[in-house]
DNA sequence: GACTCTATCTCGGTA
DNA sequence: TACCGAGGTAGAGTC
């Protein structure tokens, strides 16, 4: 890793044309290539950049960096202050818990959580648009295709919708109902389900863990 | 910015909880209190960061850094092999152009480039799902929803799809059609589109920006 | 390679 | 502040 404390301006020409004004900054190239240029605030996000794949000339009082798509940066290195370089190695990558997958998981063990009475039939129930996350059965035997979102908001309900339609030309489940399920539900995602004639349903992510998967056998 | 290259493992547990085992990375802490873990590859992302405004708390062998809603990230120092800081000053950030914002206010300027005789009605039109980019009458004096994006695929259309249910819903504006208008739209969209009923256009985003508002009093 | 969907999305605007 | 939509979204997984 190559990090550069410069006074600098930045250009960026390609999927939208950007400029950076001179000023202090930090410019970062990674092992893989990448670049990016680090103002002293502003969250993690760099305020121009360049991902690998890409190729960097050095040409002492600018850098270009182009990538096979032609987009192109352009760094005008006007006063350099310190130059280092470090080596870090491989990263062994971070473990994660607590992604939609997970709720996704809790909810396919507990399907009475969503609705009482409701049994799974399938977990990532394929269709020729994507995986439906839940496909499960209620009381009256009907079938109801559960999408599931940690934030559930409107292009979750269009998904919900996608899905259904398409339940809709296999005519051997007749009638699909959707149910809509996520920590929260956004207003707009409120209004449209409804609008569409589907649930929704919030539920407790923490309350959901500490469940044994066993519990819906006293029901 | 304080940039420190260490041998280090993090703990974050916040919106999800996550763990960085021990390797070589830069901690980078910049003057708005935001941190960030960054390898040695994988874009322009962190491992691992807190955003501000956050409170770090240096405990000399590991740093906790908390926010107000109670996320923390726990980072723990085994080796640190350079500990510099730099005063950046404040950026004057970053300009953009070609973003949908501007082709929107092009368009809104000169709608007769979306279809001769249209007129504005009202960007930004208001509705309980959203505000619609451009309400408009044509010449019969129909409402005419236009939807902008600066790339025209299928989420667009879906999109206006819901404004025009929604303008449905307003038995005072009368039928309302839909004109799905990009710099390019793709395939899918296109089909999706018609098959709804809907014109798609696509505009030069270069031609929009050398008119003047006035060029509709020529038609 | 193209498509789909998640994300500690981030970021900016607005009510 | 919360909500909503755009993004040079990036990144992962699947087909």
């Amino acid at each position: 890793m190559r990090l550069v404390i410069a006074r600098c301006s930045v250009d960026y020409n390609g999927r939208l044309d950007a400029h950076l004004p001179e000023a202090n900054r930090l410019v970062m190239v990674k092992a893989d290539g990448c670049v990016a240029i680090h103002a002293d605030g502003g969250a993690y996000k760099p305020l121009n950049w360049m991902n690998a794949p890409n190729t960097l000339t050095d040409n002492g009082d600018h850098w270009v960096v182009v990538n096979p798509k032609g987009e192109q940066l352009t760094i005008h290195l006007h006063e350099v202050f310190t130059d280092t370089s470090h080596e870090l190695g491989d990263d062994p990558g971070l473990q994660k818990d607590g992604v939609e997958a997970h709720l996704q998981e809790l909810l396919a063990a507990n399907p009475h959580t969503i609705e009482e009475g409701l049994t799974l039939v399938r977990r990532e129930y394929p269709t020729a648009i994507g995986p439906i996350d839940l496909v499960c059965r209620d009381t009256s035997g009907q079938v109801v295709a559960v999408e599931v979102k940690r934030r559930g908001e409107i292009d979750g309900v269009e998904q919900l919708t996608r899905y259904i339609e398409r339940l809709h030309l296999d005519s051997s489940l007749g009638a699909v109902r959707g149910v809509f399920v996520a920590q929260v539900v956004k207003p707009q995602a409120r209004v449209l389900a409804e609008s569409r004639g589907y649930r929704w349903v919030e539920v407790d992510y923490d309350e959901l863990r500490g469940m044994r998967p066993d519990e819906l056998r006293l029901f």
